[in-house]
DNA sequence: TACGCTTGCGCAGTCGAATGCAAAAGCACT
DNA sequence: AGTGCTTTTGCATTCGACTGCGCAAGCGTA
């Protein structure tokens, strides 16, 4: 094929008129049942394709969205939370079955994504995937707003945020974790994860977990909290800190699976057995979770759910209808950790 | 902002024409530097991109390319396999300093992808990964090259395939890991995995393997293997099958993380300790690779250094140079499973 | 035969940026 | 003042598909 075919090129084949082949490539009923039969069957033999920049040029409409990742901490590429990365899979999806195409960029927070998709017409809108410091990037969310951009957020539901947010019941999550042991005979639970309001979303999880204990009356021991970012190192240490610590603890649960995984190799090193003498429990399930020794216990994010729920949001809005801000529930799955 | 601003607009305002605009922006030198600096600022101003839309028409150069995974067995989407999640995130971040977009998209093999990315001028040029069935799609990669489609494909290298491949050396990766158990004491060594051409990478490591005994002077045992797919249910099945066959066997390599993870279960089950009864290594150094239990050993796929290879053959391509088949070295990590 | 109505199609122009070519402006030198 | 050269800018057109509007042909009815 030396030269792409044109819709001028079928046109001339076809005896008729270039926009009468656009008109009957798309469907239009304006266009003869013959006339058509007669376009596509030339379009075929031609191996034609709408050009898609001519189209989106025309219509202003790209049928594509962009996701945007952001990365926490480290700029490490290893480091992409698993969790994010099966909710990649079940967007990818969702927007093929809507018949959109995916755009995926992995954006540091100090870039100025918000003007790259959207307004140079690259996507019709965007989906913000990550933890991370959400006050970094509130403004920019605000801007978005204003200006104009479609977007739906991943992350932690709250009253008031600009935009349309979907995320999970973090303190839902939290509650029938630690409800979970407690159910089990364990007294003393220990948290670890950022408990401040820095990450929202495990400061959620924290306040669910505080919730089920004082509603058994269980008091809250300062001691049993400590501070960790999603990583299997930082749940290491973090554990290490917990026994240095000395204060008695029967049960952990941990703001997010890769934590958790660190922390119980942690209490291995330190002759602790899982869960005899300390239960665990963790979040996401992430696949690694149900491969750990013992199996991981967590609080199931359902990130199936998750990407259509995301992708679907983002649509409404492009159809310049509202989409609500949500929290999907979360689903407790017992595994051996913590029985 | 009502309307998003034109290259007409900024003319305008800053009395020059159109296309003077469109020079400046793009650091034509044609244009002097005192006019520039008036645009730039009047740009700016009107918060102003160019549309890629137009910008693409008229060029013929997407700046975009297109990643297709293709899924092997299930259409279920929890089962991306880890490694390539992994090399995702390598690509896209290459795609990203190289200036690049990425598309992506998962496909069945069935759906006629070779049409839509290039030809609609979504993309310069297509990625392809996955392990999967070769021979089924063998016939599209030709179409691909005969209608000069920009692509490049991961996966097993071997002469006369059509277009550019980049795969690791499965072949060294298989007799390393053998090597190494067989330097640890093995002799009687299992191989978990596809052992005939169907899974061409799953073949070149069994290849590897069984060279490793033989010159060691290990006699191939036809019993020691056992055919699996990459999922760990199917690694777990292939080390009941094993030892269901009371064939001896003091050591297993796998061809994938997750079919020696799904093995170690079994073997676990079996009441058979690991490395002390049956030693066990691995290939891809998937994430749960070092948080299974023991740690996994495993050969290592550099996904990071792949991602850029096979982004940088591609671009070359891109510009009519001819970009090489080419292997990657595997590296052998050694964790508490195989000593 | 004349009128109106529907159906099918073409004309001409549009989306926004990029580019070959020509023209204008600036300068130097005779 | 006239010639030649360089630098800077504008004109006209192009990329390929989409769309508002109008025209013509076909049909039925009076």
């Amino acid at each position: 094929m030396s030269q792409k075919a044109t819709s001028f090129d079928i046109a001339q084949l076809a005896g008729v008129s270039q926009p009468t082949v656009s008109r009957a490539l798309r469907g239009s009923p304006t266009v003869s049942e013959q006339t058509r039969m007669r376009i596509e069957a030339i379009a075929q033999q031609l191996n034609y394709t709408v050009d898609k920049n001519a189209s989106r040029l025309r219509t202003q409409e790209t049928k594509t969205l962009a996701l945007l990742f952001f990365e926490d901490p480290t700029p490490d590429d290893s480091l992409i939370n698993p969790f994010f990365l099966s909710m990649l899979g079940s967007i990818t999806r969702t927007c093929a079955s809507r018949g959109y195409d995916l755009l995926i960029s992995f954006q540091q927070l100090s870039s100025n994504w918000h003007v790259d998709f959207e307004d140079s017409r690259k996507a019709d809108g965007i989906i913000l995937l990550g933890y991370g410091d959400y006050e970094l990037y509130h403004e920019r969310l605000e801007k978005l707003v204003e200006q104009g951009t479609h977007f739906v957020r991943w992350g932690f539901v709250q009253a008031g945020q600009p935009g349309t947010t979907i995320g999970c019941d973090n303190f839902r999550g939290g509650y029938d974790a630690v409800q979970h042991l407690i159910a089990n005979g364990r007294r003393r639970i220990a948290f670890i994860g950022d408990a401040s309001s820095h990450y929202p979303e495990f400061y959620d999880r924290y306040r669910g977990a505080c919730e089920a204990q004082k509603s058994n009356g269980i008091r809250i021991v300062a001691a049993r909290q400590v501070d960790a970012i999603t990583t299997e190192q930082s749940g290491y240490d973090a554990a290490v800190e917990l026994i240095r610590r000395k204060v008695k603890f029967d049960a952990i649960f941990a703001a997010s699976d890769l934590i958790a995984i660190g922390a119980m190799r942690a209490l291995e090193e330190n002759g602790l057995e899982i869960p005899a003498d300390v239960a665990i429990v963790g979040f996401d399930d992430i696949p690694a979770a149900s491969l750990a020794h013992p199996p991981l216990s967590t609080v199931q994010q359902d990130y199936r759910r998750a990407g259509e729920v995301l992708v679907d949001a983002l649509l409404k809005q492009i159809r310049n209808e509202k989409a609500d801000t949500a929290a999907l529930p979360a689903r407790l799955i017992v595994r051996k950790s913590s029985v």
